[in-house]
DNA sequence: ACCTGAACACCGTTCAAGT
DNA sequence: ACCTGAACACCGTTCAAGT
């Protein structure tokens, strides 16, 4: 007997996990990962919404499912030798993934999905552990600097996704129609100055000076 | 002529703004912010949902008007004289408001009103440039230092707040399910170590020693 | 086995009609 | 001026019925 298509019993599939996956993917690569809706998704698939729940336990496990494929896909390059050097590129790592994939870390704070993870996202954690031990720094710190890592991170993103989405230029104070770039700015004389300029610097993408600045900071802290 | 209730033409308001946000705002403190909904809100003060479409032009109209009524209600308390001090201190206070208020952290980077909050919170911002600029930053500087600031804050309470809401103790890896707490956890060895103490660890608030870490990082770039 | 439409319990928002 | 219900265009999810 052939194992794949005769002697079945019941209706035929019209669909499968990795094609509602695939199609998920396309669906927020054109349209943003709000724009993912259990009804549309069955639209771009051409098949009953209800039909879904058959695939996925709901739209929670489909997200989850989601970036799992995604952090199992990304790939794991060499990284430096130095136990600083190396936090740090681990640190821009996440960052960089994250960053291509803005709505992931968006979701991974919304709906608490951090523990859920699986095992192909954790090697970035190992790796910053192992490198805060070989500078020196107990367990409690190695953790200490990677939740302080994490937090860095998910802050870039989401603030830099966000405001992206809204004023393509400008970041956080001075909007035209801002309070203080009108009368009575006088006791806000250093924003009032750099106003005019602050589209621009927020523009620069420094994320990997900023953590630099971090890991250094904890690792003073942990080893003085 | 009396100006108050007499010689007044049409319907008499049922509610009024200040209403409107007092009702918002009991909603938000006893049912969770994910809570307050149009029709919800409506029904908190006894009046028809689309009655509040008069007072207030939308539901972002209505979360910027919270969060500004909030701004301006917080404490503005002396700061050190230190420069490195006053800015941490600084990130201490917008990190305790947020906290304080976890929501609006969420609100404030799931769409984007970064940029929209008006004069009354801005002194903070001041403050910190301010004090980059007394430490020897150029204004550049400044608001690298203030960006950076801000994003781990917003991580921070966003990745706190998030995991609380489900893990009430534990944060990011040893949920007892977890791959790697099984077999084939060779290779995470010191994941594997910390595990059973991680959610512990993670309990402990950390942000001012982290925020520090931060602010001594960018200073000692700022100024070599 | 797998698929489906109808239905439930929600959203934010608009608009013509009422007082 | 202000308020209102009905209606529009959506959500995620359940469930009995169909193939």
């Amino acid at each position: 007997m052939p194992r794949s298509t005769a002697g079945q019993t019941g209706r035929p599939p019209v669909t499968s996990r990795p094609e509602i996956l695939a199609a998920a993917r396309r669906l927020i690569d054109r349209d943003g990962w709000e724009k993912l809706t259990i009804r549309g998704l069955a639209g771009e698939l051409g098949i009953g919404a209800t039909t879904l729940y058959h695939h996925v336990r709901d739209k929670e496990d489909l997200l989850l499912l989601l970036l799992t494929e995604y952090a199992a896909q990304l790939p794991r390059p060499e990284l430096p030798a130095d136990p600083r050097d190396r936090i740090v590129a681990a640190g821009v790592l996440i960052h960089d993934a994250f960053a291509a994939w803005p709505w992931a870390a968006e979701v991974l704070t919304t709906d608490g999905f951090i523990a859920r993870i699986g095992d192909p996202a954790l090697w970035v954690v190992e790796t910053i552990l192992a490198g805060a031990a070989d500078h020196g720094c107990t367990p409690e710190q190695g953790v200490l600097v990677f939740r302080n890592i994490w937090y860095f991170t998910v802050g870039e993103i989401l603030v830099r996704a966000n405001t992206a989405r809204r004023h393509p230029d400008a970041d956080f104070p001075p909007a035209e129609n801002s309070p203080f770039t009108g009368g009575g700015s006088e006791h806000l004389p250093y924003l009032t100055a750099v106003a005019p300029q602050w589209g621009e610097i927020a523009q620069a993408n420094t994320f990997a000076q900023g953590l630099t600045a971090l890991v250094d900071g904890l690792l003073a802290q942990a080893k003085p």
